[in-house]
DNA sequence: TCTGGGGTCCTAGGACCC
DNA sequence: TCTGGGGTCCTAGGACCC
């Protein structure tokens, strides 16, 4: 190989994270909740072999969780995303090049060394992120980002202790020639980073079981079955990258911003009043990653799950001047909720979609429609404010005023802010 | 009673233009 | 008896990811 990619994932990421500010859960089973404490979207090894499934309703599994002494955390994405950047920040003092790839994961260039090399360096590097943030890392390595994936699922097969220091072995380089595929023979499709369950019953009626079996089909059959996607998947299975390490990260193309009820929602003015919110929210990351809009779309739900008749719509406008003026927003969210919404459904969730984005400057066009300069100054104060007195200081009538709804979220068992609020820190007591 | 949230890429098809 | 051929832009929908 020229460079070897690696693949560093963090065990149990969130699971991870609170286990490092309360050293009591190490020794017991954990789960993480997500919004709503509606589904386990984490969980630690104890979980895992007990069978409890990734993204299982909560409420389903919480007698049996409970039997089991396992405590369960609301999650709580500060933490989780401040000890992600701690993370990333280890990995990029080792890599040649790094990048992140999402919140507990990151591919990472290294030199093209010996594969007993490549495990050194490896195992050098779970040990810097043990020590020094307390979290435990998984490392595949392979000569592509597809085969350092899989090599990531193999490094899985090492059993692990269930504490947050690194268990031993979770590593696995990729091995070259016959080796790779015998080993290539043992991975089934539907494991693959890139085949998910629709493309898996397509290969499985073709009769394409394993990793090995799909590298092997002619590229025109790949192209028709699984389009360009499934055509550079098998490449990068071959050992030939197709797949840029992407360390200057994109500019994002959409941003949402959504959240389920957790009350009851039929009328239009509490749905006005969340579709605003999230407007709201929209208008203020947009400000905050300096971008501008140039469609809005707004989008109701009725429960997914249960009886019919579910009832589901979205509707969208473009923005022109492009814009991420926080009223301008409102006001065409509020339009478009209204040609969407229905009397008598129980709405579950609403939300809005920004498109089109793009950079606030150079400005488009619309010589006559430049943003009033008093308009610019009110929401550079508004952020400004939010920013230094906490989310929701101040905000706009139509997104409705602070407090609790029977809309608005439940988080009955979140841990603090320790790495974020100084009101959190947690507080280290010595002995005796 | 109770089932998350936020993204990307690809393709097909329609509108429109020359 | 017999429909033009490309190109671009946009949107909807499907597939995937964590």
């Amino acid at each position: 190989m020229d460079t070897a990619f690696a693949l560093v994932d963090c065990e149990n990421f969130y699971v991870s994270c609170e286990r490092v500010f309360e050293p009591s859960l190490r020794t017991r089973p954990v789960v993480v909740l997500s919004n709503n404490d509606g589904c386990v979207i984490a969980r630690s090894q104890a979980v895992k072999d007990a069978g409890i499934p990734m993204g299982a309703p909560y409420f389903q599994w919480e007698e049996r969780l409970d039997a089991m002494g396992a405590a369960v955390r609301s999650s709580n994405y500060a933490l989780y995303g401040d000890m992600s950047r701690r993370v990333m920040h280890e990995l990029e003092q080792v890599a040649l090049r790094l990048e992140r790839y999402s919140i507990d994961e990151a591919f990472l260039t290294l030199p093209a060394l010996e594969r007993d090399e490549l495990y050194a360096v490896a195992q050098q590097l779970q040990r810097r992120v043990a020590r020094r943030q307390g979290v435990p890392i998984r490392v595949g390595i392979g000569p592509t980002k597809t085969l350092a994936k899989v090599a990531d699922e193999k490094a899985k097969g090492n059993r692990p202790v269930d504490t947050t220091l690194p268990p031993p072995g979770r590593v696995y380089v990729c091995p070259d020639g016959e080796a790779r595929t015998a080993m290539l023979r043992t991975v089934p499709v539907a494991e693959l980073w890139g085949i998910g369950a629709a493309w898996a019953e397509t290969l499985h009626e073709h009769g394409v079981e394993t990793a090995e079996q799909l590298r092997q089909q002619p590229d025109s059959w790949l192209r028709r079955v699984l389009t360009v996607v499934g055509l550079r998947l098998a490449t990068e299975l071959r050992g030939l990258p197709c797949l840029e390490l992407e360390d200057v990260p994109a500019t994002r193309k959409s941003l949402i911003r959504s959240r389920s009820f957790s009350g009851r929602v039929t009328d239009e003015p509490t749905l006005r009043e969340a579709v605003g919110k999230h407007a709201q929210r929209a208008a203020e990351k947009l400000r905050a990653e300096g971008l501008v809009a140039g469609y809005l779309e707004v989008f109701i739900t009725t429960k997914r799950f249960g009886e019919p008749p579910h009832y589901a719509n979205a509707a969208g406008g473009t923005l022109r001047p492009v814009t991420h003026h926080t009223p301008i927003l409102l006001r065409h969210a509020r339009r478009l909720l209204r040609i969407i919404y229905r009397d008598s459904p129980t709405y579950k969730k609403a939300g809005v979609i920004l498109q089109q984005l793009r950079p606030e400057t150079p400005r488009q066009g619309h010589l006559f429609d430049d943003p009033d300069p008093d308009d610019v100054a009110l929401m550079d104060a508004v952020d400004q404010l939010n920013r230094t007195m906490g989310r929701g200081t101040v905000g706009f009538a139509a997104a409705g005023v602070r407090g609790e709804r029977d809309w608005t979220m439940k988080r009955e068992q979140r841990s603090p802010h320790y790495t974020t609020q100084w009101s959190d820190l947690p507080v280290a007591k010595a002995e005796g």
